[in-house]
DNA sequence: ATGACTCCCAGTGGGAGA
C-alpha cells in the first residue's frame, strides 16, 4: 500500500499533472493540500475516470484539502471536531482499517503575527483531536503540509532561518509533541540523502540551486510503523514546467 | 536588496504563500 501527500498549489491549474501522477505512481492514497477550489467544482469525475475516489472540503482562494483512493473511504471528517475554523485544513478518512489524516497546518506568516497565534491553537487541537484518534484506530497516518522545518537539518539555510517561521522553537516543540503521541517521521526512519527538502520557493532560482525546506512530512503511528516499508520525495514534480512548489512525498506499507 | 515567483481575485494592483 501506498500513502502519498502533495501540496498543488490550485488544483484548478495542477490537474492535468496530478493525474498524470497518479498514472505514474499508482498510489492507494493521495492527500492533497492547498487544493483552493470549492466543493462544488471539484474535478470528482476526472479522478474517477482515473479508477480514484474523493473526499474533498475546500474552499474560494486559500487552502482546502482533498483524499483521493484507490479503495472505499470510510468515516470522513472534515476539520478539527470542536475546533471552529473558516478555513478547510483537514479531512480524514478510513481506508482500510488506517486512519488517514490529511492537513493542510497554518503557515503562520511571522511569529509576531496574529496568524502565528492561530497556528499554535490549530495545533493545540490538532494534536488533542489525534491522540483521541489513535486510541479509537491504533493504525494512523498523519500526513500532509505541516509548514514546520522539524530540525535544522531540514532547513537549507539553518543559520539565516533560526528563529524564522516553520523554524521557531514553539513549532518545533509542537512537532515533537505530535511524535510524542506515538508517532514516527516516516521519511526519517529511513537513511536519507542529505539537503532532501520537500518545499523549494519559486524566487531566486531556488530549485536549481537546491535551497529549500523539508516541511511535508508523513507520520505514522507505532501500530503501522512495522509495515512501513520506505519513505521518499518525489523531486521530479518539481521539474515539470508549472510545477508546484512542494513536491510529493510518499511511503509505502506492506499492507 | 525593501526584491526575485505563482496563484488568486481583481481589474491596469495587492495579498498571501513559505
Amino acid at each position: 500500500m501506498k500513502i502519498a501527500t502533495w501540496n498543488v498549489n490550485s488544483l484548478t491549474v495542477r490537474l492535468p499533472q496530478v493525474l498524470d501522477w497518479l498514472q505514474a505512481q499508482q498510489p492507494d492514497v493521495l492527500a492533497l493540500q492547498e487544493t483552493k477550489v470549492t466543493d462544488d467544482k471539484f474535478p470528482q469525475d476526472a479522478f474517477e475516470a482515473a479508477g480514484y475516489r474523493s473526499a474533498f472540503f475546500g474552499q474560494r482562494t486559500y487552502n482546502g484539502v482533498a483524499l483521493l483512493s484507490r479503495h472505499p473511504l470510510e468515516s470522513v471528517q472534515r476539520n478539527i471536531p470542536g475546533f471552529d475554523d473558516a478555513q478547510a485544513r483537514m479531512i480524514a478518512a478510513t481506508v482500510g482499517g488506517v486512519r488517514v489524516i490529511d492537513t493542510y497546518f497554518p503557515n503562520g506568516q511571522s511569529p509576531d503575527s496574529d496568524k502565528f497565534a492561530y497556528k499554535l491553537h490549530w495545533l493545540d487541537a490538532l494534536r488533542a483531536w489525534v491522540a483521541a484518534e489513535l486510541q479509537h484506530t491504533p493504525r494512523l497516518v498523519l500526513l500532509g503540509d505541516f509548514n514546520i522545518a522539524p530540525e535544522d537539518r531540514d532547513v537549507y539555510d539553518p543559520v539565516a532561518w533560526a528563529g524564522q517561521i516553520h523554524c521557531t522553537p514553539q513549532e518545533r516543540a509542537h512537532f515533537q509533541q505530535l511524535l510524542g503521541l506515538g508517532l514516527i517521521d516516516a521519511f526519517r526512519a529511513f537513511e536519507q540523502a542529505p539537503k532532501s527538502w520537500s518545499w523549494w520557493d519559486y524566487r531566486n532560482l531556488a530549485f536549481r540551486k537546491n535551497q529549500g525546506l523539508r516541511i511535508d512530512h508523513i507520520l505514522v503511528s507505532t501500530a503501522l510503523r512495522p509495515a512501513l516499508l520506505a519513505c521518499s520525495i518525489d523531486k521530479t514534480q518539481r521539474k515539470n514546467e508549472r510545477p508546484s512548489d512542494h513536491a510529493p512525498v510518499i511511503a509505502e506499507f506492506a499492507l
